[in-house]
DNA sequence: CTCTCTTATCGTATATTTACGATATACGCT
DNA sequence: AGCGTATATCGTAAATATACGATAAGAGAG
């Protein structure tokens, strides 16, 4: 029974949630912050950097491009990974107006 | 050897993981806007609203206790959970830096 | 054409997550 | 003390995530 009842929840929630999800490793948010920071990327330099094997790179890779954050193009020996500027913002809006809420609303309480 | 090995990464980056699993599934999301938006709460009311068994909804809760975001007081038969403003403030502050981080690096580049 | 280099995919092992029902616990009331 | 209500915990099952080595696939060099 462990499946996820993701669907029984609203649209913005799960979003939020698998944008939240794409960013729960390390290694992805190691990647993104190596994306961001170089020009054109290659596979090769993120693998360098992380203390991780080369297709364990390759998957936590290709997580990020399945949630949209990330395209990648596949050239034949070398591929070129970039962050996609539009998702990356509208998932960063997203989130962005979820913390707001929820530090707007809090403040005003004392606990019990 | 599925081993997490996030022992291996920064600090800051394991930190800011963590803050995003805590929000990696819908219901949490759901919890945690509920507590926003009501002053006193017991877990009775988010069981209600949440399409999920009371147990599931306990354990959610427990997973937001250990990533520190909310606190827990169980005071016998009803208990009482609320955010926690400083830990939630400071998740928030490493999430919106990083973001804008990515954000002030990538619209500037071309891919490939 | 073959060799090499780079990245992706497959197969597999283990850990973690998600979920539920059943049971335990703890307090308030009569 | 015993009952009812609300929450937590336990036990368990299934799905997913994490990781690695081995292998495949694809382009360029010789």
């Amino acid at each position: 029974m462990g499946t996820s009842k993701k669907e029984k929840f609203e649209a913005s929630q799960t979003k939020l949630a698998d944008f939240a999800r794409a960013l729960a490793h390390p290694a992805r948010i190691a990647i993104i912050q190596k994306l961001a920071e170089s020009k054109t990327c290659i596979c090769g330099e993120i693998v360098e950097v992380l203390p991780l094997a080369q297709s364990t790179v390759s998957q936590h890779l290709n997580d990020l491009k399945e949630a949209g954050l990330i395209r990648g193009e596949v050239d034949g020996p070398r591929s070129c990974y970039c962050i996609d500027p539009e998702r990356f913002a509208e998932m960063a809006g997203l989130m962005k107006e979820f913390i707001d809420a929820i530090a707007r609303a809090v403040p005003s309480k004392k606990c019990c």
